[in-house]
DNA sequence: CTTGACTCTGGACTATACTCCAGGGTGTAG
DNA sequence: CTACACCCTGGAGTATAGTCCAGAGTCAAG
């Protein structure tokens, strides 16, 4: 199989491919003595794995780890397992983060839409005393 | 004031203010004979100002652009109650992504924990048809 | 005058995950 | 044999928000 038909089997750009075995996610294919790479089905496999756990919010730099342990012929379930409860952890930290901000912006819309109701000439969120003239001497 | 006291007191590099000047999110200040850069309370209410709104989650290209509403001395509420209100849709919508993301995730956990009561040498994430020799010809 | 702390400029570098390109070679159908 | 689609390499570019650096100049105190 040539790295086209596989990019187009699995949505991604031949690009990506080339740039994906260059970072070492996926193995060196076996060239034509033209220099084409001939692919397998398990490269399709490995690059639907990439797909499936970046979709999962690892990024390469993880999904290279993960992979090391997917080439083990013993696939100890512990390790993942761990990596998985970061990433867990990870999202939820961003959650709240996010969750927090979501808050912060409400604050300053309903200060914002107070002041609408008072006198609209001068909002809020850019006040606090602007004195410099906009652009004087230089 | 010269440039280090002022990024001690907003708690920024002097780089960044640097950096914010080259950028325009600071106006280019007066300088000393020998060319350093002296500083008024204006601009430490603006990198204040830049601060809060980067808070909110707003990018410098962003804030530049407040920073022109700023700049006015009509300062019109409702451009920057509308910029709130897509910063606002944002974050529901990075929250909804991250919300599915944690749901993801907690099903490959789930299916993890499940396989290690059954058998624990092949982890379900990891697994789904590993051919490919680890390394063979090459 | 010298020392030391501070500042100046321009440019390179960081991480992330690719994309795009030129200039050339390959493979296959007709 | 020629066209045409596809592939090759190496390198540059994208966005973000700065950081770090060398080599040079400035400012205030002693």
């Amino acid at each position: 199989m040539q790295i086209g038909i596989v990019a187009k089997k699995i949505g991604l750009s031949v690009d990506a491919i080339r740039f994906y075995e260059r970072n070492a996610l996926l193995p060196r294919p076996p060239r034509t003595q033209g220099g084409f790479r001939q692919y397998a089905e398990s490269d399709v496999e490995t690059l639907a794995f990439i797909r499936r756990v970046q979709g999962l919010g690892f990024k390469l730099s993880e999904i290279r780890a993960l992979l090391r342990l997917r080439g083990n012929r013993l696939q100890p379930c512990a390790p993942v397992r761990r990596r998985l409860e970061e990433k867990l952890s990870d999202v939820q930290q961003k959650l709240s983060d996010l969750h927090r901000l979501e808050h912060e912006l409400r604050l300053a819309l309903r200060s914002c839409k107070r002041e609408l109701r008072n006198q609209p000439a001068h909002c809020p969120i850019l006040r606090e005393k602007n004195k410099r003239k906009p652009e004087s001497a230089e």
